[in-house]
RNA sequence: UCCCUGAUAGCUCAGCUGGUUAGAGCACAUGACUGUUAAUCAUGGGGUCGCUGGUUCGAGCCCAGCUCGGGGAGCCA
C-alpha cells in the first residue's frame, strides 16, 4: 500500500526536510522545473521542483497539463513568491499521460459555454472546483441545520401517480411500447396495461408527500431530485433540479419565513467558514468577469460582501398589496419604463417587478406574502378576507425566486371547495384530504431551489454551471 | 415557446462597401534560456468560415430555412 500526502495538509506542513509522497494531476510545468500539480484535496497548487538536468529529458516530456503523476520528495521552505512551501522531487513517475494535442483544456482562460461542452472534463478547472465543493458544502450545511433543530430527512418518491398538483409540467414514466401502444375502447391509451397499472409521472414536488410525514413527526424535510417537463431556456431553470422542502407541523407563515429565513443565512455562514478560499477564488473571478460590462451593470458589492451583507440584515419583509403600491408609486411605473405597468392589484409580479424591488428598492433579500389566491396553488391557506392566500415568496437580488411556500389550508371545506373551483380531483388525493380529517393541525412549509442558492452564494450566472451534468431541453449529454 | 443576438484555427477573437493568397494572441511542435507563477524569446505546422439551398462573373460577408450557443421574456424552484 502507498502512502501519500494530500496538497491540502502538506500546504499546511512546516516540516522541512521531512520527506512525502504526493499523488494528483499536472496544472501546468513551468520553466521545465516547476510543477504545479493538484490532487482536488484543496483549490491551491503545490509547487513540486524538478533540480535541473536532475531527470530524464523524456520523462520531463510527459508533464503534460491533467497528466497524473506521483511525486516523492522532501518539502522546503519555498524559494519563490507565490507559495511558502515547495516539494524538492527525488523521484518522480507518470501515471498516467495526457496528450497535450488532444487534451482540450489550457492552461489559460476558457469560457463558460465551452467548458460546459467540456462538462466531464470542467471538474479540474478552478472555477468549477470550487463551485462544485460550494455545492457539496451547502448540500451538508442544509442537512446539518435540520438535523440540529430536529427535523426527520424523509425520502418521498420519484416516479408518482399523481397528477393533480400543477406545479408543472411532467415526464411521463412508462414501459409502454411507443409503437402499438395498448388501447382502450375509446381509442385512448389503456394505462392498465403499463408497468404500475395506472399513469405515472417524475416528481414535480414532494410537498403533498411530505405534508403527510409532517402529520407524525412534527417537522420534516425533503432533499432530492425533481423534474419539470417545460421548455424553459433561461439561466435559472434546468429540466431535472434539486429541492429542499421542510414542512413543519403548528407552524403559521410567520413561522415559516422565520424558518426559511434562518435557513439561508445559516447554509450561508457555514459555506463562508467551510470555503473561504474557494469563495475568494470565485470572488476575484466575479470581479474580472465585471470589468467586462460597463460600470452601471457592475456590482455594488464583490461576492463576499455580499454574502456577509445577506447576513447581517433582516430580509425585507412585505405583503403583495405593499408591493404593489411600491410598485405603482415607483419611477420605472410612472415613467413607463416597465415592460408591463402596474395598474391595479390582482396582476401577477412579473420579473422586471421583482428585481425592480429587490435590486433597486429594498437592496436585500425580500419576502412577499400574501398574494392573491387567483395567482397560487391550490393548497394555500386562505386568508380571512376572502381573496389572499398565506403564501410567501422569497426573492433574491440576480437570482430571483429562490424560495416559494405557503401556510397549507388545514381546514377540510375550504379545502375541498378550492380544490373544485380550480378543478382539482378531489378523489385522487383522498390520502392528502385525510390529514385534513384526522387531526388537522395548521402548518407551513416551503421549496427551496438549490441550484438557485448555490448560484447565489457561488455568483455563476447560470444553472447550467452549478450542477455537474444539468439537464436542459435539448440537452442530456453525459 | 416568443423577441434580440451570435456561430471564422484546439481556445478567445479580428476580418472594411461582396473582389483574387482568411489574420492575431494563446495552445501545440522544434530550438534557446533557466527560480518560474497562465514563464519568456525565436521558428514552424494548423481552416469544409455551423449545415442546406439561393442571389452573383465572384460569397466568410447578401437572402431563406435548419441546427446549436448567448441575452431577455413566459412557466417556476
Amino acid at each position: 500500500m502507498s502512502t501519500r500526502t494530500k496538497i491540502a495538509a502538506l500546504l499546511q506542513s512546516r516540516e522541512f526536510g521531512k520527506e512525502f509522497t504526493v499523488k494528483g494531476w499536472v496544472r501546468t510545468f513551468r520553466n521545465n522545473q516547476f510543477i504545479a500539480m493538484n490532487d482536488g484535496s484543496t483549490l491551491n497548487n503545490l509547487q513540486a521542483v524538478v533540480e535541473l538536468n536532475s531527470m530524464d529529458e523524456s520523462l520531463l516530456k510527459r508533464l503534460t497539463t491533467s497528466a497524473s503523476i506521483s511525486v516523492t520528495g522532501e518539502l522546503c521552505a519555498s524559494l519563490g513568491k507565490g507559495q511558502a512551501v515547495e516539494l524538492k522531487v527525488k523521484k518522480l513517475e507518470v501515471l498516467g499521460d495526457c496528450d497535450a494535442e488532444k487534451y482540450p483544456l489550457q492552461p489559460k482562460k476558457h469560457s463558460l459555454e465551452f467548458l460546459r461542452e467540456k462538462a466531464h472534463l470542467r471538474f479540474r478547472t478552478n472555477t468549477f472546483a470550487a463551485v462544485f465543493k460550494l455545492r457539496h458544502v451547502l448540500a451538508f450545511g442544509i442537512h446539518k441545520f435540520f438535523n440540529e433543530r430536529g427535523f426527520v430527512y424523509m425520502h418521498t418518491p420519484i416516479i408518482t401517480a399523481s397528477d393533480a398538483e400543477g406545479a408543472g409540467e411532467m415526464f411521463k414514466v412508462t414501459t409502454l411500447p411507443f409503437e402499438q401502444t395498448p388501447r382502450n375502447p375509446e381509442g385512448q391509451v389503456d394505462y392498465k396495461e403499463d408497468f404500475f397499472g395506472k399513469a405515472t409521472n417524475l416528481t414535480v414536488s414532494g410537498q403533498l408527500e411530505a405534508e403527510l410525514g409532517a402529520m407524525a413527526f412534527g417537522e420534516v424535510y425533503t432533499f432530492g431530485p425533481t423534474f419539470r417537463a417545460e421548455n424553459s431556456n433561461t439561466a435559472r431553470h434546468a429540466a431535472e433540479f434539486w429541492m429542499i422542502e421542510p414542512e413543519v407541523a403548528f407552524n403559521d407563515l410567520d413561522d415559516n419565513m422565520q424558518l426559511a429565513e434562518d435557513m439561508l443565512k445559516y447554509v450561508i455562514r457555514y459555506a463562508m467558514d467551510q470555503c473561504p478560499d474557494e469563495l475568494e477564488f470565485l470572488k476575484t473571478r466575479l470581479l474580472e468577469e465585471e470589468k467586462q460590462k460597463p460600470q452601471e451593470e457592475r456590482s455594488e458589492m464583490d461576492l463576499i460582501a455580499k454574502l456577509q451583507f445577506c447576513l447581517d440584515n433582516e430580509f425585507q419583509r412585505l405583503t403583495y398589496t405593499e408591493a404593489i403600491e411600491i410598485l405603482k408609486n415607483s419611477n420605472p411605473n410612472k415613467k413607463k419604463k416597465f415592460k408591463y405597468l402596474i395598474d391595479k392589484w390582482g396582476a401577477d409580479l412579473q420579473s422586471e417587478h421583482e428585481r425592480y424591488l429587490v435590486e433597486k428598492h429594498f437592496k436585500k433579500p425580500v419576502i412577499l406574502c400574501d398574494y392573491p389566491k387567483e395567482i397560487k396553488a391550490f393548497y394555500m391557506r386562505q386568508n380571512d378576507d376572502g381573496t389572499t392566500v398565506r403564501a410567501m415568496d422569497i426573492l433574491f437580488p440576480g437570482i430571483g425566486e429562490i424560495i416559494g411556500g405557503s401556510q397549507r389550508e388545514e381546514r377540510l371545506d375550504k379545502l375541498e371547495t378550492r380544490m373544485n373551483e380550480m378543478h382539482i380531483p378531489a378523489s385522487e388525493l383522498y390520502w392528502y384530504l385525510d390529514t385534513r380529517r384526522f387531526g388537522t393541525v395548521p402548518h407551513a412549509g416551503f421549496g427551496l431551489g438549490f441550484e438557485r442558492l448555490i448560484m447565489f452564494v457561488s455568483g455563476m450566472g447560470n444553472i447550467r454551471d452549478v450542477i455537474p451534468f444539468p439537464r436542459t431541453p435539448k440537452n442530456a449529454d453525459f
